[in-house]
RNA sequence: GGGCGAGUGGCGGAACUGGUAUACGCGCACGACUCAAAAUCGUGUCCUGUAAGGGAUGAGGGUUCGAGUCCCUCCUCGCCCACCA
C-alpha cells in the first residue's frame, strides 16, 4: 500500500493550525529560541525550489530544538517591496500593488504546503502600510541620531531605459532589463552613515558564531587599510592636494600626482591650466564611459596632465606634475593619490604609458624580474629612510610628516556609506520634507505612515526624478517647522532597509505605539539561529548589524549583534547547471509535492548534499526517498497486525543486533542536525531502518525490528524522523496510539553502554596494506590480537619469511606489521 | 587581478583526530511475482585478473608503519568581489 500523503498532509496542516502548536507564548515562553530564516522575495512566479531548500533546512533545525525542550519561534514573511516586483509588474503590465497581493497569496499558500512549523499568526509583508510605517519611523530615528546625510553621488544610469538603476540591477555592467551598458550620473542622494560603525562592524566579527565564509566576506567588504594622509602643496595656489596612501614609506618615489576626474580641485585649478580644453574633454569622456568600458580599460591607462600647475613633494621639495585619470576613484580615500610607479603596478603602467619618471624606493632582490616591486626590502633613494624595512620606514615617515605638519596616520575603509534613496516607485516613501526656509525636516511622527499613493504611471521617469515627483497631491505639504509651503521627498528607500529590521517586527506585530516591545526584545533577541543564502553575506547581513548598533546607541535595544549564530546554506543546481528561466530547468516544488508529497520533497532536498554546500537535483533521485517513506509506512502498517498476533514479541539475538545501531542512530542524527549535516543523518536513518526491515529468520518471517524493539523504541524512531518528515511521522505516531503531537515530544536519548558491541573487527595490515580482518573481543590486548592475526593465511603469505621489524597496534582499530 | 570553496564509481554523494576508500541513495544487470507491464522484493555492481594478486580519490613530488585527509608544485571547475592607492 502506498502512503496516502495528500490526505495526511491536509489533516495535520489543519490540526497544527487549530491547536497552535507552532505558536509559542511570546510573553511567557520559558526557553525561547528564535529560529529565523531569511524571508523570501516573493517573485511572482512563485516559490523556487531554492526557497523550499532553505526553509526546510531551517525548519529541521527548529523542530529539533523544539524537541529539545525549547519554545521555538519560527516566523515567516515576505520582502515584497523593490525592483524585482516592480519590474515584474512592468513586464506583465500590471500594477505592483496588485501584483503584490497576488504574489503574497500564492506564496503563503506554497509556504504552507512545505510543512514547516511556521508561526503563521505573526506573518508580515514589508509593503503593508502597518509595516513600512515603522520603516519610515526608523529612517527618522536615524536622522535624529545624526546617521543620515544628503550628498551628491554618482548613480547607475541606463541610457536606454532612461532611468536610474540600483546596484542590484546592474548585471556585469549592463542594465538587467535591456542589456544596455550602464553609465554614471550625478544626483543628490540620501545616505546612512554606516562607515561610522566600520570599526565595530569589523571588530565584532571575531566574536560571532557565524559561517566562516560569511565572516571573511564581511571582513573583505569592510576592507580596513592602515596608512597615512599626506598633503602636497600646489605651487600655483594656496590649495593642497590631500592623498591617502598605505605606503607612506615610498613617498620619495612619488614622481607625479593623480586626481580623480571628479575631484573638486580640478574645477578650482581650471583657470591656471593651459590645456583646459583637453582636460574638459577627458572629463566628459570619462563620465560617458560605461561600466563595461571601464572594466575593459583596466589594462590600459588613460589620463591628461593638468599643464601649468605642479605639486610639491614635501619630503624633497621636488616639483612634480599633476594628472587626472580615471584609474583613481573619487569615492575611495580622498580621490587623489601620490603615484609611486616603482612600488605600485597601476602607477607603473601609467608611468610607462606617459613616459613619467620611475624611482624605486625599495630595493628588490637581485633576481627580481617584474616591474613594480611590492614586497618588503630595504629602502633606497629615500634619504633618511634608507636601509629601513617597510614597517620601520612607515613609522619614521609618519612621525616626520606629523612633526612638519604635512600629514598623519589614517585608517581607511573600503566600506562606503549606504546609499538609501531610489528614484523608483515600489518602496517606502522616505519620510522627509524640504522647506526652502527651514531646509530638510523629518515628517511628524503622527503623520506616519506616509502612504505610497497608487500611481497609475509608476514607470521610472528618466529625468532622474522618482515617479512620485509627478504627483503633486503626494509631494505638496506644509513644513512641520514653519508651516510654510514645502515639498515631500519623492524618492523611496532601498529595499534593504525594509529587510534590515523585520525580525524585530515578528515578535511585536500588534499595532501598538512602539516599534520595539522592550520586554519581548529582551526575551527573544538576539536571534538564536539565522539561516540563509550566502548571497546576502555582505549587504543584508551588514545592514542589519549596522542598524542593531544604531538601535543600541538610541537605547532601543541592549545588544549590538542581532544574530547570535548564522549559517549559510548552499545552492541547489540541476544536473550540474545553475537553474534559470532562460535554460528552462527551474525545479518548481509544487509539482513534486503533488506527485510525492511534501515529506518526500523535504527529505530528498536534504539528502542530496550537505546543507551548507548545496547539491545537485536529479529527478530520478527523489524516488529513493519515495521508496524509503513508503517502506516505513508499510512497516508500521504491518506492525499493527503483527503485534495483535504476537503482542510481546521479543527476540534477544535480534535485539542484540539492532540495539547498538539504534542508539548509534540517536547519537548521530542529533549530532548531524546540530551541524546541519542532514544528508548523513538521513543515511543513518536508512541504515537503521534497513536493519529493522530485514526479515527475521526466513524470507517470509516478520521484520527484525518488531522482534528487537518495543513500542516506545518504535516511537523514538519516529521522533528521529519527525524533523525531516513532519506529516508521515505525525500520522504514524497517532497510529501507534501515542498522544498528540510527535513534534512536542522530547528528543530520544542514547545510552553510551548501548552504543558499543562486545565484538569488534580488527583490521590486519602488512606494510600498511590490508591483509585481513579478525573478529575479537573489544578489550583484546596487543599480544592476543597479534597471535590471532599471525594465524590468518593471507597474513602468513604476506609476511612470508621476512622478519617483522615493528608492530603497530591501535586498540580497537588495527594491527600493522612492518617488514622489509 | 583578489578572496572563498571544490575536484572521490555511470550519477548525487560518504569517510571520526592520519587507520578497512567508495557508506546511503540513484542508475544498471540478472532473478522472483505477473498473461504482460508498472509497482514491489531478492542478488550483484570501482577498474583489471580464472584466481592469488595488482591498480585507483584531478596530475606530480614529499612526510609517515599507514595519506582522500598533512606539506610543496601544477592543472581544472564553481561562487563572490573587482583599477580600493
Amino acid at each position: 500500500m502506498r502512503y496516502p500523503f495528500s490526505k495526511t498532509e491536509k489533516k495535520w496542516t489543519k490540526k497544527w493550525l487549530d491547536t497552535r502548536i507552532y505558536e509559542p507564548d511570546l510573553d511567557k515562553a520559558k526557553k525561547p529560541f528564535y529560529n529565523l530564516m531569511m524571508f523570501p522575495y516573493p517573485s511572482a512566479e512563485g516559490m523556487h525550489v531554492g526557497n523550499a531548500y532553505a526553509f526546510t533546512g531551517s525548519d529541521i533545525y527548529g523542530r529539533y530544538k523544539r524537541m529539545q525542550g525549547h519554545d521555538v519561534f519560527e516566523p515567516i514573511g515576505l520582502d515584497g517591496f523593490g525592483i524585482h516586483s516592480e519590474n515584474y509588474a512592468l513586464k506583465m503590465n500590471t500594477h505592483p500593488a496588485e501584483q503584490a497581493e497576488v504574489s503574497e497569496k500564492r506564496f503563503f499558500k506554497q509556504l504552507q504546503e512545505i510543512g514547516n512549523g511556521f508561526a503563521w499568526e505573526e506573518r508580515l509583508a514589508t509593503f503593508h502600510p502597518d509595516y513600512y510605517k515603522w520603516t519610515q519611523w526608523i529612517f527618522i530615528q536615524m536622522w535624529k541620531q545624526g546617521l543620515v546625510e544628503r550628498k551628491k553621488s554618482s548613480v547607475n544610469w541606463c541610457p536606454s531605459c532612461k532611468t536610474v538603476l540600483a546596484d542590484e540591477q546592474v548585471v556585469s555592467g549592463r542594465c538587467e532589463r535591456c542589456s544596455t551598458d550602464v553609465t554614471k550620473k550625478e544626483l543628490e542622494q540620501w545616505f546612512f552613515k554606516i562607515t561610522d560603525y566600520a570599526e565595530k562592524l569589523l571588530g565584532n566579527l571575531e566574536k560571532l558564531d557565524w559561517s566562516e565564509n560569511i565572516k571573511i566576506a564581511q571582513n573583505n567588504w569592510i576592507g580596513k587599510s592602515e596608512g597615512a594622509l599626506v598633503q602636497f602643496p600646489i605651487t600655483e595656489l594656496e590649495e593642497k592636494i590631500e592623498i591617502f596612501t598605505t605606503r607612506p614609506d615610498t613617498i620619495f618615489g612619488a614622481t607625479y600626482m593623480v586626481l580623480a576626474p571628479e575631484h573638486p580641485l580640478v574645477q578650482k585649478l581650471e583657470n591656471k591650466i593651459s590645456n583646459k580644453k583637453a582636460v574638459e574633454d577627458y572629463i566628459t569622456k570619462t563620465k560617458s564611459k560605461t561600466e563595461n568600458e571601464r572594466i575593459a580599460d583596466i589594462k590600459s591607462k588613460t589620463g591628461v596632465e593638468l599643464k601649468g600647475v605642479r605639486a610639491l613633494n614635501p619630503v624633497n621639495q621636488k616639483e612634480i606634475p599633476i594628472w587626472i585619470a580615471d584609474y583613481v576613484l573619487a569615492s575611495y580615500g580622498t580621490g587623489a593619490i601620490m603615484a609611486v610607479p616603482g612600488q605600485d603596478e597601476r602607477d607603473w603602467e601609467f608611468a610607462e604609458e606617459f613616459k613619467l619618471p620611475i624611482v624605486r624606493t625599495v630595493e628588490p632582490p637581485k633576481n627580481f624580474k617584474g616591474n613594480a616591486y611590492l614586497e618588503d626590502g630595504p629602502a633606497i633613494n629615500s634619504d633618511f629612510l634608507d636601509g629601513l624595512d617597510i614597517n620601520g620606514a612607515k613609522v619614521k615617515i609618519i612621525k616626520w610628516l606629523k612633526d612638519k605638519n604635512y600629514g598623519e596616520s589614517k585608517v581607511n575603509y573600503h566600506l562606503r556609506d549606504w546609499l538609501i534613496s531610489r528614484q523608483r516607485y515600489w518602496g517606502a516613501p522616505i519620510p522627509m520634507i524640504y522647506c526652502k526656509k527651514c531646509d530638510w525636516q523629518p515628517a511628524p511622527l503622527k503623520d506616519l505612515p506616509i502612504l505610497l499613493p497608487k500611481l497609475k504611471d509608476f514607470r521610472p521617469k528618466g529625468t532622474g526624478e522618482a515617479p512620485l515627483a509627478s504627483s503633486s497631491a503626494f509631494y505638496k505639504t506644509k513644513c512641520p517647522k514653519c508651516k510654510g509651503p514645502a515639498r515631500r521627498e519623492t524618492d523611496v528607500s532601498d529595499t534593504f532597509l525594509d529587510s534590515s529590521w523585520y525580525f524585530y517586527r515578528y515578535i511585536n506585530m500588534d499595532k501598538k505605539k512602539e516599534a520595539f516591545n522592550k520586554v519581548r526584545v529582551k526575551k527573544w533577541l538576539p536571534v538564536d539561529m539565522y539561516i540563509g543564502g550566502a548571497e546576502h553575506a555582505v549587504l543584508h547581513l551588514l545592514y542589519s548589524r549596522f542598524l542593531a548598533m544604531a538601535f543600541k546607541d538610541m537605547g532601543l535595544i541592549d545588544f549590538e549583534e542581532p544574530f547570535t549564530a548564522l549559517r549559510s546554506h548552499g545552492m541547489i543546481i540541476k544536473e550540474g547547471a545553475k537553474m534559470s528561466k532562460s535554460k528552462g530547468n527551474v525545479v518548481v516544488p509544487d509539482e513534486y509535492i503533488r506527485k510525492f508529497g511534501a515529506d518526500t520533497l523535504r527529505m530528498y532536498l536534504m539528502f542530496i548534499g550537505p546543507f551548507q554546500e548545496g547539491g545537485d537535483w536529479r529527478d530520478g533521485g527523489i524516488t529513493g526517498i519515495d521508496r524509503f517513506l513508503n517502506r516505513i509506512w508499510n512497516y508500521f502498517e504491518s506492525r499493527e497486525e503483527f503485534s495483535k498476533k504476537y503482542p510481546s514479541a521479543s527476540n534477544s539475538s535480534a535485539r542484540e543486533e539492532i540495539l547498538p545501531i539504534f542508539h548509534q542512530t540517536i547519537k548521530k542524527v542529533g549530532e548531524d542536525i546540530e551541524d546541519l549535516k542532514y544528508n548523513t543523518a538521513i543515511s543513518q536513518l536508512m541504515i537503521l531502518f534497513n536493519k529493522m526491515e530485514e526479515p527475521l529468520g526466513d524470507r517470509k518471517g516478520p521484520a527484525k525490528g518488531f522482534a528487537a524493539l518495543n513500542s516506545e523504541e518504535h516511537g523514538d524512531f519516529l521522533k528521529l524522523l519527525a524533523p525531516f518528515t513532519p506529516f508521515i511521522t505525525e500520522e504514524l505516531w497517532e497510529k501507534l496510539g501515542n498522544k498528540y503531537s510527535v513534534h512536542q515530544q522530547e528528543w530520544p536519548e542514547y545510552k553510551d553502554k548501548n552504543l558499543i558491541t562486545d565484538e569488534i573487527s580488527l583490521i590486519i595490515q602488512v606494510n600498511g596494506k590490508l591483509r585481513g580482518t579478525i573478529q575479537v573481543a573489544r578489550e583484546v590486548n596487543e599480544k592476543e590480537a597479534t597471535e590471532i592475526a599471525r594465524g590468518i593465511d593471507s597474513v602468513k603469505t604476506a609476511l612470508g619469511k621476512k622478519k617483522v621489524k615493528k608492530t603497530i597496534f591501535v586498540s580497537g582499530r588495527l594491527i600493522n606489521f612492518v617488514i622489509n
